[in-house]
DNA sequence: GCCAACGTTGGC
DNA sequence: GCCAACGTTGGC
């Protein structure tokens, strides 16, 4: 089974990836968007995400990994309904439970996913509030390649 | 079903 | 602190 890339976001001042590191694993919970619930939905056990602190940082430091794939989000009103049902299904919400990998030997920064030719179309760049985004495997290659060369 | 108003996210 | 982008809500 090929491996997926995700990409998602977190403010350090609520969850940095020292937090993320200290817990050992996390579930992704709290996800109340349609088109980030439709990417978690998506996630395989085993497929690397990146992480990335919002706002105070505005850089990827980490990658993880996926260790339980999509299971009802249990901050959400209702959930355990199906995923899937219905464009309204306001509820039926989805969390993952991720793992860190590794962190980036640097960080990258969001100034140099911006000006690099692979990485300037990634969801994360087109759609900014997007919480959970894919990655193709380019620019999760490129992303760890910045990650070895100064910023 | 359209659209204006409003709230939230997140970069600057 | 400001503002742009985007999603949601509610009046019509």
């Amino acid at each position: 089974m090929t491996t997926q890339y995700w990409l998602v976001k977190s403010e350090p001042a609520t969850y940095s990836w020292d937090d993320f590191v200290r817990d050992g694993r996390s579930d992704w919970t709290g996800v109340r968007n349609y088109a980030a619930r439709l990417h978690l939905n998506a996630m395989r056990r085993g497929d690397e995400v990146m992480f990335y602190h919002s706002n105070d940082g505005k850089c990827i430091v980490g990658i993880a990994r996926v260790t339980q794939p999509a299971f009802p989000d249990p901050t959400a009103d209702e959930p355990g309904l199906p995923a899937s049902g219905g464009a309204k299904g306001g509820q039926g919400w989805v969390a993952v439970e991720l793992a860190p990998l590794a962190p980036l030997p640097r960080p990258v920064t969001l100034a140099q996913c911006k000006a690099d030719a692979v990485l300037k179309n990634t969801e994360l760049l087109r759609q900014s509030r997007l919480s959970v985004s894919p990655l193709k495997p380019t620019e999760f290659t490129r992303i760890k390649k910045l990650a070895k060369h100064s910023a």
